[in-house]
DNA sequence: CTTGAACCTATAGTGACTATAGGTGCCATC
DNA sequence: GATGGCACCTATAGTCACTATAGGTTCAAG
């Protein structure tokens, strides 16, 4: 119970991570260095599994390891104030939020073409104009209508 | 009506795109090459706007380069015939899907994070829980259950 | 006609890996 | 207890998608 014990191609394996990408993110900083055997193998412990997997997790969604790191910060202090913490938070659920409803947009999109494809062509595809719409874009104003991608 | 001319700065403003990373796009020739003037500025088109605003959403979005060639591609050619675009549709949508989840599982968790900070803690952080959940990685099986780190 | 912001090319640097080379440890099997 | 071979080690170089810098040219506003 005290003590799972993983190699470093166990971490690899079940996380789906390279294990030259896991000796990265110790020489990086962002994963904490592990006990190592007499001949300099490295141990990990499930803590050190739980927490690739959540950087793998937030990397692939996006963040940049920077923002990991921070969100990382986060849970490793749940005694600390709130006002960073919460400013970190709402930051990244902002973020979030955007994604998750450009993704949705796309989601629509692809389903409509998949449909569409049905019966045999690919019909016009809208794609393009789903992602490119301004919509969530910083400036803009117009809206030409146009189609040619 | 046919003739929207744009400086390459117009285009990096309107897309919020750094110009060094639109001339980048052509060089790597997923923007293709604009007209120039007599001493060399480019000169771009709506369907280069169009085109562009695309790729950066796309790429926002987590799409390699090479996923967003195949969109683009899917795009350039709506009278293909299906069986491609379709496949390619699929699986995008299938990878489009799974990111909307686990954003969303990421957005639950962050919302109650700034939640419990009205309260002054930032209260037992569950962020990492959220997503170093295993549900949707590859292999694994057990679910411990601990919290450390 | 000047001035300076915006453009040009070319090259080097960054973040986050990924691959390769060349060597060592571990342990199951004989 | 020797040994075969796979997993591990370090160090370095390469990749992708930009981003920054240096040093020079164009063009449009005044």
């Amino acid at each position: 119970m005290s003590g799972a014990a993983y190699a470093i191609g166990d971490l690899a394996r079940q996380t789906g991570t390279k294990v030259e990408t896991i000796r990265w993110y110790e020489r990086d900083g962002i994963m904490p260095a592990p006990v190592r055997t007499a001949g300099g193998h490295r141990v990990y412990t499930q803590a050190h599994l739980d927490r690739l997997a959540f950087i793998r997790h937030a990397r692939e969604l996006g963040f940049p390891l920077e923002d990991v790191r921070e969100l990382l910060r986060l849970a490793d202090k749940p005694e600390r104030p709130c006002a960073e913490a919460d400013a970190i938070a709402r930051v990244h659920l902002e973020a979030v939020r955007s994604r998750i409803a450009r993704l949705q947009a796309l989601e629509a999109e692809l389903v409509r073409m998949v449909a569409a494809c049905g019966h045999g062509r690919v019909a016009e595809c809208r794609v393009i104009e789903v992602l490119a719409d301004q919509s969530h874009a910083h400036c803009l104003h117009d809206g030409h209508g146009g189609t040619g991608l």
